[in-house]
DNA sequence: TCTTAAATTTTACAAATGATAAAAAAGGAA
DNA sequence: TTCCTTTTTTATCATTTGTAAAATTTAAGA
């Protein structure tokens, strides 16, 4: 997925805006296991998903919370530091080799200010990062762990083929031995 | 909190951009227990709350899911009306007299066309809702029902008074029988 | 105030989930 | 392949949470 079907997907741009954009972006690329973002630091830039799969988790007192995983065309990024400028609570590892576009934060915002096409992508990728956000918690707190472990195989069917499934517990929000108790009664 | 002081709060806004939001509320109030908005339907408008307090909930599988409360500066909507034109999975109840400015979803949507300030109005809005909800989210997901009590006594004292507690045990994702327990453990 | 209804708490039991440890299976490197 | 490490599953027991029903408290209207 290239830089532009990615701009694409979110909202339509006229050309030049969209070349404004593709003007400040560099194309990336890391290994598997990279830490892309790290928690408790105040990230510059966003980076949309090329090609590869990342999780974002935070290492809270002891334990490991995996709270998002991404993909192809998807954004990786702390919201906290784009929206607010703040310090993330999350760090963003790869989980295999990827290819990434990334966006320097402050170069979009000026953006935002100057071109209202921008400003009007800005708002649409934030709303639907809402309407993303606001599922998985309709899900995480209406749904039993057995209801959000099928919709999740079935709306993402490789990720549990190449995602440990420790992580996708936590992401469920159970634990692994729990999670291993489902797949058993799923069989 | 007048409807100025809504916006401010959002995104500053020049007066003349200001004065075009003015122009498209209209202000409403309604008894206790009106019901707002219905899920499964389309909604027109956006609501933002000048005074009292609301509920969104659905019924689902015979049960009744409270998911959100609002109150003074908070607007009351359906996510996916709003950004999706879909209908809402929540209806919204005023949980006592309450005063509100309506607006208009497709006139806000043409402004978002028209005035770059509006624009980037709503993408404010749109962001500081998702820091949100990716916050309730992480506190769902992470926290335990103890813990999540705890920080919504803290940060809203005056809800527990106002509010049935079945509908702040489903708000915290437990039953009411489950938050007697907690309540009783903390005397 | 008294009466009734609604809301909340408590209790008892059942089901689900967590913690821990150990066994089994899968994957990687020499 | 073989050995070793990592991941996943299984088993056991303790804890938490849910369901249902009864008891208590609170609120509201006559």
């Amino acid at each position: 997925m290239n830089f532009d079907e990615i701009l694409d997907a979110i909202y339509l741009l006229p050309k030049d805006s969209k070349a404004k954009l593709r003007d400040l972006v560099t194309e990336v690329t890391f290994p598997k296991g990279h830490i892309l973002l790290r928690e408790e630091k105040v990230e510059r830039s966003i980076y949309f998903i090329k090609k590869g799969i990342v999780r974002a988790f935070s290492i809270k007192p002891e334990k490991e919370h995996t709270f998002w995983f991404g993909s192809e065309g998807e954004t990786a990024m702390s919201m906290q530091s784009y929206i607010n400028d703040l310090k993330g609570y999350e760090s963003i590892q790869l989980l295999e080799y990827s290819e990434l576009y990334k966006l320097n934060t402050a170069a979009l915002k000026k953006l935002f200010s100057e071109d209202i096409h921008i400003s009007n992508w800005g708002r649409r990728f934030a709303e639907l990062e809402l309407i993303k956000t606001e599922e998985r918690l309709i899900s995480q707190q209406f749904h039993t762990a057995l209801e959000r472990y099928t919709v999740l195989v079935a709306s993402n069917p490789d990720l549990i083929q190449r995602v440990q499934l420790g992580q996708i517990a936590s992401y469920l929000g159970i634990t692994q031995v729990s999670l291993s108790r489902i797949r058993a009664e799923l069989k």
